[in-house]
DNA sequence: CAGACTATATATAAGTC
DNA sequence: TGACTTATATATAGTCT
């Protein structure tokens, strides 16, 4: 028997593996809040986070009555973006202020 | 023995305190995505849910080495604000454009 | 009003397909 | 690339202090 812990206890899921239990460990890991090294994971991480935070600002607005919005810029430059109402609104600084200098700004 | 379900069943609750094991239902229950009447239990959620979307936010920026913002608009008017660097700056409209109507307006 | 407390609802890390 | 899977890490609703 594999003794009791299975709450995210390496040493478990080496055994169950080595047992043919399982081909691999399952379920979701703890993760240090540091810069994701591996480049796949990271990608992936973003996608699945930013969509949770979108999800999240927008279920927020809708439960507490208040306007949310959230601003993502990837590293590749591009903006996600998540507002509640059209009373936040949010576009590309350039667009609106083609002659101010195009630090990346936001104002409410 | 109060039969098996205990996921989320009200009935199971019901037991539970008639029996005198629990004085109330306990935990997290489900919540319907709509706004939250009870003004007291809206306040409740704003003030935790703002906190958890903040930290998300500050999480998904440093995991995936993006910049995020995130802006909240109570509905008593106070601005609540993250930002995961001074790549992005958050300032009251009116403030940096005195000039230009108060729109409030989320410029990246 | 701001935390502590519990049980549960949700978000998600890795793998797989 | 993206959808599914599964176990676990986290976020939180409602109560109480």
């Amino acid at each position: 028997m594999v003794t009791g812990r299975s709450n995210g206890d390496e040493n478990f899921w080496e055994i169950i593996i080595r047992l043919g239990l399982r081909k691999n460990r399952m379920g979701r890991r703890k993760l240090e809040i540091k810069r994701i090294e591996s480049k796949s994971n990271r990608q992936m991480s973003f996608c699945k986070r930013s969509k949770g935070l979108m999800k999240k600002a927008k279920e927020f607005s809708i439960l507490c009555d208040v306007d949310v919005a959230v601003v993502i810029i990837s590293n590749r430059g591009r903006l996600h973006e998540f507002s509640s109402t059209n009373s936040l609104y949010v576009s590309r600084y350039g667009a609106l202020f083609p002659d101010l200098p195009t630090i990346p700004t936001v104002v409410v």
